[in-house]
DNA sequence: CTCCTCTCGAACAATGTGTTCACTTATGAA
DNA sequence: TTCATAAGTGAACACATTGTTCGAGAGGAG
């Protein structure tokens, strides 16, 4: 082994090489299913995978090298920012896929999710909705960065609470509350800025 | 040593029981301030504190205990929900005791606070958000439960983003982009809810 | 087939947690 | 002041986890 840990190699040659990398992250996907992401330990990894500890440290630095390389595989957060159609159109196919993802979310976003996961979907999030914003016509200011932290920690918050069981409801409703709550401050904003509309 | 562990004796008679405890309070403060909450550890508390890991353990189950034990006598967080005034006026207020005690927020609610923690000022905040509308006429329902966790994880967002250095503002700042995130639509359930507003 | 790469697995040093116990000390009440 | 007792000490323990190292051996590429 070369000693490089987490690279982009992901067609490698070797057939051992990538049964290894699967194995590691299928065992870390099962594992975050029946635990949760904070809880998996490498420990844990390595016998779910089969795989010598040495070998691990050889492919992976930690659980979370693991976790954001298979991360990319899954399209979650592939909001792709509309300038037309109804504002934010995304959350409410974002809603439902949480919902199908539900196990998945709850272990990564939950309780026992973990830290940084969440980050690492707040900057998504928070890049997607400011280029819809921006794409819309407001100008780039810090009070638009603001507002889109808001945004974002809103319907992080009706996400995490939901894959928690803290409310109960339909993804139609998180949809209606969360539109609800946010979309008149957003259009005003939006309104009040004369913006140069890039095509409608 | 009775073996009650963080039991709510705050008057304790003993002068030694009292001495332990705010030794072991004080340290994790100190330590909080220095590292943030999440890097500490019961041996970096004992040894701060100087007092024997038995007794440690004879006192509290772990550091939670302690923070929480701690955080009782912080008065963060005490939002009295107002019927008449603006709408959230307790977000000004709280931004600004925010900045205040900057550090501690940063060490408790950011990247390297903990997660209880910010579980914990959630559940506070929700309280007082759904107390408030309910306080201005608005029915009791699941739909109503969803707006309050959508403002508070707005509120939230905000905080920690600010704390962790994410976003550059004034509590002033702050306080006007939440709001005009969030009241329009706030307000427009309030108006909508005929509501039986109780004096105002 | 052969050579090189990768994997194995065990051992290691660190660090942390939570418990136990015999011993010493401080405290508060009489 | 005395003294029974509640409290603290400190060291040792078993255990879990991390991240590293190394020689031996297996597997794959060419």
């Amino acid at each position: 082994m070369t000693g490089n840990a987490a690279p982009g190699n992901r067609g490698n040659a070797d057939r051992r090489v990538r049964r290894t990398r699967t194995a590691i992250r299928r065992a870390l996907m099962e594992l975050i299913l029946e635990k949760g992401y904070e809880p998996v330990t490498v420990t844990d990894l390595i016998n779910r995978a089969d795989v010598g500890r040495s070998t691990f440290y050889a492919h992976f630095t930690d659980k979370q090298a693991v976790l954001f390389g298979s991360l990319e595989e899954l399209d979650f957060l592939r909001a792709s920012p509309s300038a037309d159609g109804p504002l934010f159109a995304f959350s409410l196919a974002m809603f439902e896929h949480v919902r199908e993802q539900r196990r998945l979310v709850r272990a990564l976003l939950g309780r026992r999710g973990g830290r940084e996961v969440v980050a690492h979907g707040e900057r998504l999030l928070t890049a997607a909705v400011r280029d819809e914003l921006l794409a819309r016509g407001a100008a780039p200011s810090a009070h638009l960065d603001l507002v889109v932290t808001c945004v974002v920690g809103a319907f992080m918050a009706m996400t995490r609470a939901w894959a928690d069981d803290e409310i109960v409801a339909t993804p139609a409703e998180l949809n209606t509350a969360f539109r609800a709550t946010v979309v008149p401050g957003v259009r005003a904003l939006l309104e009040r800025d004369p913006g140069h509309r890039p095509v409608g």
